[in-house]
DNA sequence: GAATGTGAAGGTTTTCACAGCA
DNA sequence: TGCTGTGAAAACCTTCACATTC
């Protein structure tokens, strides 16, 4: 949970949320809708109204009784509640598999997050190109994270790694972290880390399957 | 939620976790622990002792009262239990920037998970080979997965067209799909669907840093 | 009339705390 | 004694329902 503006608690959810909302947004906005209802936001997630409402609420009255939200406006407001409003320089280090797909993953861009820096070990990367972006060698971290001015870093290293790789990350100062190995990484305090791990739906999927008939099984009766 | 054995309800969040237990178990029978106590366990991944023991709870009794959980036992009961004890025939659908990162997956492999099929409609890379895997001209998407009797699909094509690519798969007799595309699809009540959004973990990084000093606040105080 | 904003109710998940067993 | 397994309590999250506003 989230305390906000020294009173309300706002759960992780209701920022993934935010996400969510900041993304149907973008396309009502494209398809020129001026204001939208709860109800539609919700139809087009499957979510509730009353969901939307709710985690609206905790940011203030953005909405119109009897009117539904002003598009555009929402949009700019959860834009700036989850800080896409400002552009993040963000490196990124390995450049391996996953890596390499996440230096030219246009929703990063399009959400003004910038892949500035690039580190690797591998000296036949070092010095190459990945879609105009420069490939340093990962002995230069501190002091490339700080000519950058890099706040955020994705980890995408082999497991065995990243722990250290991270410590330095640590050290050279930066406070958010995103993780791709599929290890639990240990940071001080004050550092925001995040992990993400791409199987854990595959396995949810597996899980599934293996288990029930269908979806719908899945709240009601199930099998053994 | 879940239902399991015609009885108990097991929530999502469960099934994630026994997602980490899983990993954590195979690094312990790496590092040839024989047995591993509730505490252990969660310390390795900050949960909760109590909380490792009720998930496991649901699905039965595994451990010994006194001493601990037989990691190797739990370790095959948990694969079982997710269906990781099996090989799953998977197909990828898109050999852009993320598909191309998927077929090399290490974890994916490690876990059962086998790509034997790639499809794209890109006519300069049908025909080609992606570490060793042809890939498929889209059109023929139908027979080839009946062909290589496919079980799951992953989805990595663009926004734009993943509902019609979507609406094929389905037409094939597809049960279960992974989503890379930031989109909301529609599927018939017998498929079961997961989202996979890349982004989402960078907006929670952004908000947390936009919003706090460090984690600990957002438990506590918060700032507006 | 239509749709928001929100306390209160309802439901779910986590944590507590302890009985029970090796 | 040490640690599991689990009802009960606490915390948390979602949905309801309605007063309020345009």
């Amino acid at each position: 949970m989230v305390a906000y503006g020294g009173k309300r608690k706002i759960s992780e959810s209701t920022i993934r949320r935010l996400s969510i909302y900041y993304r149907v947004l973008s396309i009502l906005e494209k398809e020129n809708y001026e204001t939208v209802s709860s109800k539609e936001l919700a139809r087009r997630e499957k979510l509730t109204p009353a969901q939307v409402r709710k985690d609206l609420s905790f940011f203030g009255s953005f909405g119109t009784r009897g009117l539904g939200y002003p598009v555009s406006e929402l949009k700019d407001r959860i834009a700036q509640i989850l800080g896409l409003n400002k552009i993040w320089n963000v490196a990124l280090i390995g450049v391996g598999n996953i890596g390499s797909a996440l230096v030219g993953y246009k929703e990063f861009q399009r959400q003004n997050f910038n892949i500035k820096v690039i580190f690797d070990n591998d000296q036949r990367k070092i010095g190459s190109n990945h879609k105009g972006i420069k490939v340093s060698d990962i002995k230069n971290l501190e002091s490339d994270l700080k000519a950058n001015n890099i706040e955020i870093v994705i980890v995408a290293v082999p497991a065995t790694v990243a722990q250290y790789i991270v410590d330095d990350v640590v050290k050279a100062g930066i406070k958010g972290i995103l993780n791709f190995a599929p290890v639990n990484l240990k940071v001080p305090g004050d550092v925001f880390l995040r992990n993400e791990n791409m199987s854990m739906e595959l396995e949810y999927l597996s899980f599934a399957l293996r288990n029930f008939m269908n979806p719908s099984e899945m709240d009601e009766k199930g099998i053994s």
